[in-house]
RNA sequence: GCCGAAGUGGCGGAAUGGUAGACGCGCUGGAUUCAAAAUCCAGUAUAGGCAACUAUGUGUGGGUUCGAGUCCCACCUUCGGUACCA
């Protein structure tokens, strides 16, 4: 009988279905484990090859742990709300509903390929109303509740209007952005739509005006993590600043519980710190100073600047304050001296988009308002300047520039010739650098002579006394903008009454379904297109639907409590399941998530902790990353007659081995780019003719992300229909470590092909097909060979260090066929070992053993340490480090008998002939070394 | 700039401080074949040598150690994240 890993693949996959082998129950008394993948966005590009990656990782450790009796959930569905089905339908016209339902269903049949372990009947999809309808739940969750700073935690709205109806807000310390204190009388004389504008201010799902990036191409506002270089991340547009009416989370309630907890999980320490990184925490003071008002007439509402520094000790150093253009004190405190300046200044900072200002940080720019500020403790003026250096986003919007101390605005005292005063004497430490908190306090008054530590302590402490500033400590974290201007999203739960009141839809009316339409472009006004559906938002007489969705990780944020209990149709998911599952043990994903993703379900986890929802505060407690697989792409130099060199990307199938494309095949090129219509063969590209008269343009090889407009996709289809499923996951994993960036190439997989189809022979005769499984007593050798390989493979499990199992396996095959080895007690144990890695195949083996039941439920095989035991061992010897030869000696000796027996071979007393033995290094099992 | 990860054959990559290059690809030679594919066997870090062998070798320069790819210090390069964050 010959390996046909197609026929085998057939059979089980159609087995494993119609017995649902796979399907979890929520009822074990087994240990629970729960293995996770990130859930994909369904693109209309199907899967590459390196897609399946973190799949094959997850899928081998759930098998594995399911082998070893855990009851083991490892579910799988789709991100399925998103930006680019929307804009293929505006394109097309064809609905997202469908285009995703169509996307959907390529996904699986390719993820039905590859043999996947998962429970379909848990599958979830977030654009399915059955689904969101807890998404908007919780949105509604979050929009009932505030968070307090007292008892770190979130409550519940009713409770926060209680107490203002009681004593208004002067004691509630609470994460907000509400300034004005009001009594209980004020509160309740409050109108509705006031007691709204104050409540929101408090929501941990509120609504307000703020700057948000705006991309003018997408017709929607995006987060602060879809925003890359000044650039949105899907699609590559420019991003603008804009004040607009938004929904948003207050995430930053829960900024340094998202930090402090980051020590309780099992991430790497480079996810940790990518995620602490953007939360930013620093300590510093919030400081305020007077205005020197004399010097203007026009009425100033707001005497104090505020500002925040992390350095109050540098104070006598600050000789200019700078507050940001888009600050609100600017109109106020410019005199009229200064108007024009000021204004040209504004209208420059308005005309640069945000990659300008991000491309020449180096350039400084300001202009002066005219206006002083003083200094609280010597009362010197201070002239107050405007900056792009200072965003209006980051502390208070303002600073204290001190140019001794601080690089930036060194820069900028000496473009605007300011004065510079030296506040740290470094002398004492060489290598500090300008923002080192070392050295000793000169020219700066009462704090002079102190070491900067020291200095920064005694300042604050003044300063509270003073009643001129507190400590403050700043996240650089922001609130997560979530409306989107778009279709294809979440509708918000929420509608508005005559006065603009935004009123939560009753649980009743959930999920609040998407209206149907036929034209997905962006209404006018930076309005979603949803704002068209006129029935669907005046959906009762004074009443207004919001218009906006909600963004992409929405229905990302939860998705892993909804598996739990995926078909419940009256709760999230029921406290009994969520009480059996707890938490995600092992999630494996990409590190593009880092800041998104994670942080919003770590901080929805973290409220619904809060509400007594789920039993952890974390929702994943070990987070692997799969690292990418990139494609090789062939590039080709395109020279215009201006001088300008164009790189254009050739599809590598056209590509042939010596990495160049025959001009013919050249010509043939669909030209998709419209760049590539302008290229003449003949003056624009480098031509090559061979001996033999044809013509090939060469081309560079270049290892990079692989995609489809790269042209440098291998499909895992094509790969599985050549070699099977079992040798494609089994190569995935040969390929590198999987947290590691690594090239895919396809030749290299002949090799695991290789090795399965040796697997296979172990059990027939190639040439005859004769059966080749005996009963006989396995011998001594036999079993160190395969005992080898469970201790290997085990450790490498646990390690997810897949790469080395597969060549584990590899050996402990090579090695049984050099002895003739096809006993059953040897292959029963080889089977199971493999089946986590090669599922079709250990389950046609298994079953060719004469067993009954599925592979992937019996248990892992277990490691006898006592088949590893030699009689001899053989020890390089070496002399002062420089080798020498083997010798023999017994197993199982104590390092100090090996050091005597060592001594006393024939061969070792000659080499150490009239030399005095200094000492004797031994490492058992490994190595002698003699020190002369 | 800051933070993080990584530098080992022609390639992907192995190596609890203990014989560097496992395993696989590729390549070379041989067997089989009319021939090719497939398969099997042998070889394959570099330099020298017919060979046994010798010397040198894990980005660079130092250090610790009987012994360093691995630990420490300084530097170089590549990749990823982040950025006028006060």
């Amino acid at each position: 009988m010959e390996y046909n890993p197609r026929e085998i693949e057939q059979k089980w996959k159609k087995w494993w279905a119609e017995n649902e082998v796979y399907k979890v129950s929520n009822d074990s008394t087994k240990p629970k484990y729960y293995v996770l993948d990130m859930f994909p966005y369904p693109s209309g590009a199907g899967l590459h090859v390196g897609h399946p990656l973190g799949y094959i990782g997850s899928d081998i450790y759930a098998r594995y742990k399911r082998q070893q009796g855990y009851n083991v959930l490892h579910p799988m569905g789709y991100d399925a709300f998103g930006l680019p089905a929307e804009q293929y339908a505006i394109q097309t016209g064809v609905h997202p509903a469908k285009s995703t339902a169509t996307n959907i269903g390529r996904y699986r049949e390719q993820l039905d390929k590859i043999g996947f372990s998962f429970d379909w009947s848990r599958e979830v999809q977030t654009c399915d109303p059955k689904y969101y309808k807890w998404t908007q739940w919780i949105f509604l969750q979050l929009f009932e509740h505030w968070y307090c700073n007292d008892s770190n935690k979130a409550h519940s709205i009713k409770h926060l209007t209680e107490v203002f109806e009681s004593e208004g807000n002067a004691r509630v310390n609470a994460a907000t952005t509400q300034e004005a204190i009001f009594s209980a009388a004020q509160w309740v004389a409050m109108s509705p739509k006031e007691k709204d504008d104050v409540l929101m201010n408090y929501r941990l799902a509120y609504r307000k005006t703020t700057y948000v990036w705006w991309c003018e191409d997408l017709g929607t506002v995006l987060a602060n993590d879809e925003v890359k270089d000044g650039v949105s991340e899907r699609g590559g547009y420019p991003v603008e600043r804009k004040p607009m009416l938004q929904w948003s989370l207050r995430i930053t309630a829960y900024a340094d519980r998202l930090l402090g907890d980051l020590d309780t999980v099992d991430f790497s320490d480079a996810m940790k710190k990518m995620q602490s990184n953007w939360i930013g925490k620093s300590q510093g003071a919030q400081l305020f100073f007077q205005l020197d008002e004399p010097n203007h007439q026009s009425p100033i509402t707001n005497h104090q600047l505020e500002i925040f520094t992390t350095r109050p000790d540098t104070i006598f150093g600050a000789t200019f304050m700078v507050i940001a253009p888009e600050h609100d004190l600017v109109k106020q405190i410019t005199t009229p001296e200064q108007a024009k300046e000021i204004a040209d200044y504004l209208a420059y900072v308005n005309t640069r988009s945000e990659r300008d200002r991000m491309s020449e940080t180096k350039e400084v720019s300001g202009a002066f308002t005219g206006a002083y500020a003083l200094n609280p403790f010597n009362g010197e003026k201070i002239p107050i300047w405007i900056a792009e250096y200072v965003l209006k986003d980051y502390g208070t919007g303002a600073i204290m520039a001190v140019p001794a101390d601080d690089e930036r605005d060194m820069r900028f005292a000496k473009k605007f010739k300011l004065p510079i005063v030296e506040i740290i004497d470094k002398s004492m430490y060489p290598g500090a650098t300008i923002e080192d908190k070392q050295g000793k306090m000169i020219n700066s008054d009462f704090l002079d002579g102190m070491e900067v530590m020291d200095a920064i302590e005694n300042v604050l402490q003044r300063i509270e006394a003073m009643h001129i500033g507190t400590r403050k400590i700043n996240f650089r974290l922001r609130d997560a903008i979530y409306s989107r201007q778009r279709y294809w999203g979440e509708p918000f739960p929420i509608a508005y009454d005559t006065d603009g009141v935004a009123h939560p839809l009753p649980f009743e009316e959930l999920p609040l379904e998407l209206p149907e339409l036929d034209d997905f472009k962006p209404a006018s006004g930076a309005k979603s297109p949803l704002a068209r559906a006129e029935n669907w938002v005046n959906f009762k007489p004074g009443w207004r639907r919001e218009t906006d969705t909600m963004p992409g990780f929405a229905g990302s944020s939860w998705y892993f409590l909804r598996y739990m209990d995926a078909n419940n149709e009256t709760e999230f998911a029921s406290q009994k399941t969520l009480n059996y599952w707890q938490d995600v043990d092992l999630y494996v994903g990409g590190t593009e998530h880092a800041v998104g993703h994670l942080m919003y379900s770590r901080f929805w986890h973290k409220f619904l902790y809060d509400k007594g929802l789920v039993p952890t505060k974390e929702p994943y407690k070990k987070l692997m990353n799969q690292g990418m697989i990139q494609g090789k792409s062939a590039v080709m130099e395109v020279r215009f007659d201006s001088g300008r060199i164009l790189e254009l990307h050739v599809p590598v199938s056209l590509v042939d081995d010596e990495w160049r494309i025959s001009l013919e095949k050249f010509s043939g090129i669909q030209l998709t780019d419209n760049r590539f219509e302008q290229i003449d063969p003949s003056s624009h590209l480098t031509v090559v003719t061979d001996e033999d008269g044809t013509q090939h343009i060469p081309l560079s090889q270049r290892v990079e992300k692989m995609s489809k407009s790269l042209h440098n996709v291998v499909n895992p289809d094509e790969m599985v229909e050549r070699y099977g499923a079992d040798c494609f996951r089994m190569y995935e994993m040969f390929l590198g470590p999987i947290e590691q960036a690594k090239p895919w190439d396809t030749k290299g997989i002949s090799g695991v092909s290789g090795f399965l189809r040796k697997l296979w022979m172990l059990f027939y005769e190639e040439q005859t097909g004769k059966y080749l499984v005996n009963d006989a007593e396995p011998t001594k050798e036999e079993l160190k060979v395969l005992h080898t390989c469970i201790k290997k493979v085990q450790e490498d499990i646990e390690r997810f260090s897949f790469n080395t199992c597969v060549s584990g396996f590899m050996i402990c095959v090579n090695e049984l066929r050099s002895m003739n080895c096809s006993k059953r007690a040897i292959l029963d144990e080889l089977v199971r070992l493999i089946a986590p890695f090669a599922p079709f195949t250990a389950e046609e083996l298994w079953h060719l053993l004469g067993h009954e039941t599925t592979v992937c439920e019996v248990a892992y095989p277990v490691f006898n340490a006592a088949h590893l035991v030699q009689d001899s061992i053989s020890y390089p010897v070496s002399i002062n480090g420089k080798k020498r030869d083997l010798v023999d000696l017994p197993a199982g000796m104590s390092v100090p008998d090996l050091e005597k027996a060592a001594l006393e071979l024939d061969s070792v007393k000659k080499w150490l002939e009239g030399q005095t033995v200094k000492k004797v290094v031994v490492v058992p099992g490994r190595m002698i070394n003699i020190v002369v």
